[in-house]
DNA sequence: ACGGATTTGGAACGATCGTTCCAAATCCGT
DNA sequence: ACGGATTTGGAACGATCGTTCCAAATCCGT
């Protein structure tokens, strides 16, 4: 029994991911939101209360796409070591393709505001227990199977590779190219390989 | 033939390094640093110019400090493993010091002002060059010497070291403990053993 | 001890920040 | 077709942004 809402919500929340993903939470202000979202201020507060808060569903966003497609991947994997280089060729692939070099959204956010801000250090710190625990699991997997060292433990193999990750998307929010990240990829596998029998 | 200075410009230049490794370039203002460096707002200005070039002044004088430290270690080595070790230990041993867990202040000027700020961005490639070339000659010596593998080019080692040494800082500015840490740099040094002849 | 040069503290600048407010516009159910 | 509910655009809020300005304070060379 009233006016409807002109425009869509999912399409806005995009738009608002893209825009904090690129420029960051503190450089990103609510007259770029208006100009970028293309509704009004009113709209904008009316729909999603505040700047923090509005970056806070746009990070909740971005992890229900990148995050829970890395988990999938993990999850229905029946070949660890396959999965393991699938997972990197689409983080190259999908860096190569931005030449925006906006990196990771989680990656740039833990830079610029853990540590200031608790909710959001939260949201950060659950994202990333959930990969490295997914990386953790598949890590193990392939030890059983053979195809991956035992010479570190599931979990330190599951750090290194979350700090791979995070190196590579910082590379490639710097600008790096493909090449560069390619050979950062191949020498992190190689960690993983396991010693030759003799 | 006039009033001194009341200030010593190196250390205000230490204190406004520090405010701006922990809180990024966008989040500390004008007046937070009037407040740490305990002068006025005119003496500020006249001595730097204004808030960007203190920023840069302040990013130059992290790399005299800390780059500088790492070129000079990889410059004299004479055992290429012991030293990339003592280099990945310094880095621990500084993160799990920092109880405001700042990263490095590189990575988070990359993480924030990649793509947005082209003299910042340049300071900060420059910066990495150099890096990753000492690194580069660094694992020729040891693969030379038979300590690395030859499974990659040492350019390849440099960026995986280098990308490493990156997703480590960032892991330290999101607060990751000593173990992981220590975790992720043994399993990124065993990249770098040479297979077992047999 | 005095004068010229410089630094100092703090008021003030216009611009922009995030947010609120409200009248006008719009829509849906009757 | 009309009324109540809601959304809309845009003006306006106080607060803070980075920066400038200037009179008062200070210092050094003579």
């Amino acid at each position: 029994m009233a006016r409807k809402k002109e425009f869509d919500e999912k399409a806005l929340l995009d738009k608002a991911v893209s825009l904090f993903w690129r420029k960051g939470y503190h450089a990103t202000s609510a007259q770029d939101l208006v100009d970028e979202l293309g509704i009004s201020r009113s709209s904008l507060y009316d729909t999603y209360t505040d700047k923090r808060n509005l970056f806070m569903e746009s990070l909740k966003s971005y992890q229900r796409s990148n995050t829970n497609a890395l988990l999938s991947l993990a999850e229905h994997s029946t070949d660890a070591g396959q999965t393991l280089r699938q997972i990197f060729h689409n983080i190259i692939q999908e860096s190569a393709e931005d030449e925006l070099a906006k990196g990771c959204f989680m990656v740039n956010t833990a830079v610029e505001l853990s540590g200031h801000d608790e909710g959001i250090s939260e949201l950060v710190a659950q994202n990333n227990k959930l990969v490295e625990d997914a990386l953790a699991k598949l890590v193990k997997k392939g030890q059983v199977d053979g195809q991956f060292s035992t010479g570190s433990t599931p979990r330190a193999f599951a750090r290194f590779l979350f700090s791979s990750i995070s190196g590579l998307r910082v590379a490639a929010r710097s600008g790096s190219d493909r090449k560069v990240l390619s050979d950062i990829v191949e020498v992190t596998l190689s960690a993983l390989q396991p010693l030759p029998v003799s």
